[in-house]
RNA sequence: GUGGUUGUAGCUCAGUUGGUUAGAGCGCCUGAUUGUGGUUCAGGAGGUCGUGGGUUCGAGACCCAUCUUCCACCCCA
């Protein structure tokens, strides 16, 4: 029986074509996490399943992905769950490892873990792919990449001004226009806090998030729907109203004065924006209040960027955690970290067209191959080429003229070299531009030249 | 998880109210051109119409299920 091919739901292939352009947003990533300091890691793509339910709130928990136990696990599955119907529980009985859902929580348990033979404070980049069982949709997949970076083992705020400047530089480089927003979990519980619906926090931010689809208007209605007093709403907007950053910071502060926590959260933001023009910036850096953002662990600043010009969600979130690592059993042990959705990145520019040529990764030269003894004699030339650092091939088969020509051309080879037994006899070869069929009639010593002068070839990254 | 959408040749898509041997363009292969690609011309191969059931004398078209695609919600990179 035949199977016909296929990928399960959400996952992709990458073909070379593909490759080349995450490779180079992977590198861009790479060189920039180096230049502050972080250096990598890799951790296994599961992990047990204790080790991640419960860090991504209720949401997240139904999106990891469990991995059956092997052997005989029907003998262990709980019975009465099953009845019961009971998906939940009846999965963890049979479950005991599940895919990583992302980067950080796995980090968190790397650093208790090996916190013997770290020191602090500590920095790691981390480039692998997450899997959730989210449903697709375009920008959404169920295998993924994050690229992230975090430090932990220190409070101070010159880790968020480094944290801003990385995703200043990495989206410069790439040319994605983008804005980098930022808000602090401690003035979303401030305001909270003053408006007397701490114990909603969570149902608040949920609804705020929706800002920017549903504007003013739908967020009072939302807000209204919910039972939460106008007043709540009024609060929200004597902030989110004032114009610039600053004239936001001044009505933080006068909107939210009484608390305490607000005004700690404010401080850090009134430290990271007097500093953000001392970092040059080439994107925008926007405070932005709306910014709730999902995950359970996040206790001080929170990040997220938004590219311009492409619909496409955020392909950036990080932000700060107090007490990642005290589920296993490590405490004051504060943290910060980032991510780059590497697929989401991808698809932002190739909308905006943003990839350079990337000829670093093309052959420059092809032999043809005309027979045995031919192809073995234009094989010895080629590998002398290759230790000169170009980049050839010899066509492996004695196939037709026509159909070498034909793939050399395919495959954007900018040279042929043509060896049959006249250009072996009197060791002259003809080399054959492309582009336009131009030939010339070069010896050993002036093919040699030809490659290490014009070398269009070396503009590797 | 909820609601909707999509699936016909390698690719992009036609295919009338169910009716005989399912089409086009591009690509692929062969030849014109047995040591020269991209142009042109001639010829050719390739499809159990996503899969499994059902209705019907008859299904690519209608019904059900399932998988897949994309979209909105939810959530997020």
């Amino acid at each position: 029986m035949v199977i016909k091919p296929s990928l399960p739901k959400g996952t992709r292939d990458f073909g070379p074509d593909s490759m080349v352009k995450r490779e180079y947003i992977t590198s861009v990533i790479k060189d920039v996490f180096g230049k502050y300091g972080f250096r990598p890691i890799e951790t296994p793509a599961m992990e047990n399943l204790q080790t991640l339910t419960g860090k991504y709130g209720e949401e997240g928990d139904r999106l990891i992905f469990k991995i059956l136990n092997s052997g005989d696990f029907i003998k262990k599955s709980d019975a009465k769950a099953f009845a019961e119907e009971d998906s939940s529980a009846f999965g963890n009985s049979v479950s005991e490892k599940a895919l990583r859902y992302d980067l950080t929580v796995p980090f968190a348990r790397f650093v208790v873990q090996h916190q013997n033979d770290l020191t602090f404070p500590f920095k790691r980049y981390q480039i692998q792919p997450v899997w959730r069982a989210d449903r697709p949709q375009k920008g959404r997949f169920r295998e993924f990449y994050q690229c992230d970076a975090d430090v932990v083992g220190s409070n101070s705020l010159m880790l968020e001004l480094d944290f801003i400047r990385i995703y200043d530089e990495v989206f410069k480089t790439l040319k994605v226009p983008a804005a980098i927003h930022i808000n602090n979990r401690k003035i979303l519980a401030g305001l909270a806090e003053v408006l007397g619906i701490t114990e909603r926090l969570t149902e608040f931010t949920v609804i705020l998030d929706k800002l920017d689809k549903i504007g003013e208007e739908g967020l009072r209605k939302d807000f209204a729907k919910n039972n939460f007093a106008p007043a709540v709403a009024d609060g929200l907007f004597a902030i989110l109203n004032a114009g610039s950053n600053v004239d936001k910071l001044v009505a933080i502060k006068n909107t939210l004065g009484a608390s305490s926590l607000a005004m700690e959260g404010l401080e850090e933001l009134n430290f990271v924006f007097a500093q953000a023009d001392s970092l040059n910036l080439k994107n925008d850096l926007v405070l932005d209040i709306s910014l709730a953002r999902g995950l359970d662990y996040y206790t001080g600043a929170i990040f997220e960027v938004k590219p311009k010009g492409v619909s496409i969600g955020s392909i950036g979130g990080g932000g700060r955690y107090d007490d990642l690592t005290g589920i296993f059993g490590m405490k004051d042990l504060p943290g910060i970290g980032i991510s780059f959705g590497l697929d989401r990145i991808q698809l932002v520019m190739e909308d905006l067209e943003l990839f350079p040529q990337m000829e670093g990764s093309r052959v420059d030269v092809m032999f043809v191959n005309f027979g045995k003894e031919e192809a073995l004699y234009s094989l010895k030339l080629a590998n002398e080429l290759r230790d000169q650092g170009v980049k050839v091939e010899v066509y492996p088969d004695g196939a037709k003229m026509k159909k070498q020509m034909d793939y050399a051309n395919k495959a954007n080879i900018p040279h042929v070299i043509l060896i049959g037994s006249q250009e072996i006899a009197a060791e002259n070869f003809v080399l054959k531009k492309m582009e336009d069929g131009t030939q010339l009639n070069l010896s050993r010593i002036e093919l040699f030249e030809y490659f290490s002068n014009n070398n269009s070839t070396q503009h590797g990254h």
